[in-house]
DNA sequence: AACGAGTTCAACCGCAGTAAC
DNA sequence: GGTTACTGCGGTTGAACTCGT
C-alpha cells in the first residue's frame, strides 16, 4: 500500500485503532499556535547566541507570517504538517487541521482531534522520579525512574502549557515544575524538535534540498548551522533527511556525501589489491563490488588520483612539484587540464585547512570536481588504454549499471575526440587515448543537470508534494539529477 | 495473510562548550 | 582559576512502518 494511502487510512482510523503511527502525533503537536513565552529572566541561562535565537524566536512569534504560512501549508497539504499525509488532498485530516490550525488563540491540545497513541511504557520507569540536584557533573537524564520513550499527548500538553506560562529555559527544573516525569534534556528536545510552533513539517522542497546540499558542502555535518538557514527545520530533521535521502542519493550517483566529490574511497582498496588492480579482472571485480558507482568514474582518472593521493601521503609537496613539472613538460596537458593543474590553486588548497569542508584531500575534490566550463570541454579527451570499458560492457556491466546510470541521458564516458595526448605522468606507462564508442562528458552530464535543475519540470511524475504552497511534482531521478548538478557549486 | 528485509524518524546518549558562582 | 550547572550538538538507536515475496 502506498505510504500516503496508508496514512490516509490512518487518518481515518485515528479514533478507532489502538496504535497509530507516531507521525500522527506530529499532526497535532505541530499544528499548535503557541506564542514563545521565554521571559527575560530565563534568558539569563543562555549565552549570547542563544539569547539572540530566543529573541529571534520571540520575533517570529510576533511575525505571524511564519505561522500563517505554516497554516497555509497545513490547510493545503491536508496533513497538518504531518510528514506523510501531505498528499491526501481531501482527507479528514484536512478539515481537522483547518479547524484548529487557524485557532491561534487556542493553543490547547483540547482543541485537537482526539487521538489515541500507542504508548510504549518504559518498564524501568518507576515514575517516582524528580530531579535531584547533584554535585559534580551528572548525566542529564538519571536512571531514577524518569520516563523515556515516545511522548504522550498529555505530556506534550503539560510541556506546552508550562512553556506558555513560563517560557522555556532552565530545562533542568522545567520538568519538575511542569509536572513531567522527564529529564530536562528530553523536554528540551521534545520542544525544539517537535512542539515548537514555528516548525515546518512535511517533505523537503527542492529549494530546501538545494540549500541543504550547498550548505553541507560548506559546513559539513554542522546540522544546527544548516538548520539555522532553513527556517522551520530542525537540525534533527535535516540530519535525518540527509542520512535517509540525500546521502543515499549521492552514494547511488557515485558522489561521496562527505566530500561531495566523485567517490574515491575504493582507492584504498586498490592499494590493498596491489598493482593487478587495474587489470581487467580486478577492475571487473571491483566494479561488481561497487555496483553502479564505478562505471561513473573514469578509471584513468582514478589511477591518476590514486597516484596523487599516494604521492600526497608520502610527500605533500610532491603533487605540486609534479604538477608544475608536468605543466612545463607537457604544455598540451596544461591546455587540456587548466582546472586540474593550477599550481597556485593546488598549493593554496594543500596549504589551507578548510575547516568547514570535510575534504580529506583538498585537491582530490579539485581533481574530481570539474569546473564545468573549463573541465568539460577539455577533460573529455581523456581515456585510457588500460581502461577496459568495452570489457565492462561485454562482461555485463552495462546491464548492472542500474537505473540511476541508465536514466542519465547523454552520459558519455569518453570524449569523441580521437586525439591522443601523453600521460602527464611519464612514470606511468600508459597513454591517454580516446574511445569513440564509450564517451564520457561531464559537460553533457552537468549541462543536463543544470538544465533540469533550473527548470525542475517533471519527467516521470510518480510523486506529488507541496512546495511552499504550490504543488510540485518530482521524481527521485530528478532529484538525483538535481543533486548532481549541485556539483557545480 | 504472513514473513522478513529495508526504511524512516523521534528520541536518546554522551561529549563539548559556555556561563555563573 | 576551578567547579558546577546547563545547553547545544552530532552520532546512534530502535520502534513503527513500508514493501516485496
Amino acid at each position: 500500500m502506498p505510504r500516503d494511502k496508508h496514512l490516509y487510512k490512518c487518518a481515518h482510523a485515528l479514533n478507532s485503532v489502538a496504535a497509530i503511527p507516531r507521525r500522527a502525533t506530529v499532526v497535532n503537536c505541530c499544528s499548535q499556535n503557541l506564542e514563545y513565552g521565554c521571559n527575560r529572566a530565563s534568558m539569563r541561562n543562555f549565552g549570547p547566541v542563544n539569547r539572540a535565537r530566543i529573541l529571534a524566536g520571540n520575533e517570529n512569534s510576533s511575525v505571524k507570517g511564519v505561522r500563517s504560512s505554516s497554516n497555509n501549508n497545513i490547510n493545503k497539504q491536508g496533513g497538518g504538517g504531518g510528514q506523510d499525509v501531505h498528499s491526501v488532498p481531501d482527507s479528514p485530516m484536512l478539515e481537522m487541521n483547518s479547524s484548529f490550525g487557524s485557532a491561534s488563540s487556542s493553543p490547547s491540545l483540547a482543541n485537537l482531534p482526539p487521538i489515541r497513541v500507542h504508548v510504549v511504557e518504559d518498564p524501568k520507569a518507576a515514575m517516582d522520579g524528580g530531579i535531584e540536584d547533584h554535585m559534580g557533573r551528572t548525566p542529564c537524564c538519571e536512571k531514577n525512574g524518569l520516563k523515556k520513550g515516545p511522548w504522550t499527548p498529555e505530556e506534550d500538553q503539560k510541556l506546552i502549557d508550562y512553556i506558555q506560562k513560563n517560557g522555556y529555559g532552565n530545562w533542568r527544573t522545567l520538568p519538575k515544575n511542569a509536572g513531567l516525569q522527564r529529564c530536562g534534556k528530553s523536554c528540551r528536545l521534545r520542544w525544539t524538535n517537535y512542539l515548537r510552533p514555528d516548525i515546518k513539517r512535511g517533505r523537503f522542497s527542492f529549494e530546501e534540498e538545494e540549500t541543504i546540499i550547498q550548505l553541507h558542502i560548506i559546513l559539513g555535518n554542522k546540522w544546527s548551522a544548516i538548520a539555522a538557514r532553513l527556517p522551520g527545520r530542525t537540525d534533527n530533521e535535516i540530519k535525518n533527511y540527509w542520512n535517509t535521502h540525500i546521502r543515499k542519493r549521492l552514494l547511488r550517483m557515485g558522489i561521496d556525501p562527505v566530500t561531495h566529490s566523485p567517490r574515491l574511497d575504493f582507492l584504498d582498496i586498490s592499494s590493498i589489491l596491489g598493482s593487478s588492480f587495474y587489470n581487467n579482472s580486478s577492475q571487473m571485480n571491483l566494479s561488481r563490488f561497487l555496483g553502479v558507482q564505478t562505471p561513473l568514474l573514469n578509471p584513468e582518472l582514478l589511477r591518476i588520483a590514486t597516484s596523487l593521493l599516494t604521492s600526497h601521503r608520502e610527500n605533500p609537496n610532491l603533487i605540486l612539484q609534479n604538477v608544475q613539472e608536468n605543466q612545463l613538460c607537457y604544455p598540451q596537458v596544461q591546455n587540456q587540464m587548466p582546472q586540474l593543474v593550477q599550481p597556485n590553486q593546488l598549493q593554496t588548497l594543500i596549504d589551507q585547512e578548510i575547516p568547514t569542508c570535510n575534504i580529506p584531500f583538498p585537491n582530490e575534490a579539485q581533481l574530481m570536481e570539474p569546473n564545468v566550463d573549463q573541465f568539460s570541454s577539455n577533460f573529455t579527451n581523456f581515456s585510457s588504454q588500460n581502461c577496459q570499458l568495452n570489457d565492462w560492457q561485454s562482461n555485463g556491466m552495462a546491464s548492472n549499471l542500474g537505473e540511476d546510470y541508465m536514466s542519465l541521458p547523454n552520459y558519455e564516458y569518453y570524449g569523441s575526440d580521437q586525439s591522443i595526448i601523453e600521460n602527464p605522468n611519464p612514470s606511468e606507462n600508459s597513454k591517454f587515448q580516446s574511445n569513440n564508442s564509450n564517451n564520457f562528458s561531464f559537460a553533457s552530464v552537468l549541462s543536463t543537470m543544470s538544465t533540469r535543475s533550473s527548470s525542475p519540470a517533471p519527467l516521470n511524475s510518480n510523486s506529488t508534494y507541496i512546495n511552499s504552497g504550490s504543488t510540485t511534482t518530482t521524481t527521485e531521478d530528478e532529484r538525483e539529477s538535481y543533486c548532481s548538478g549541485m556539483l557545480k557549486f
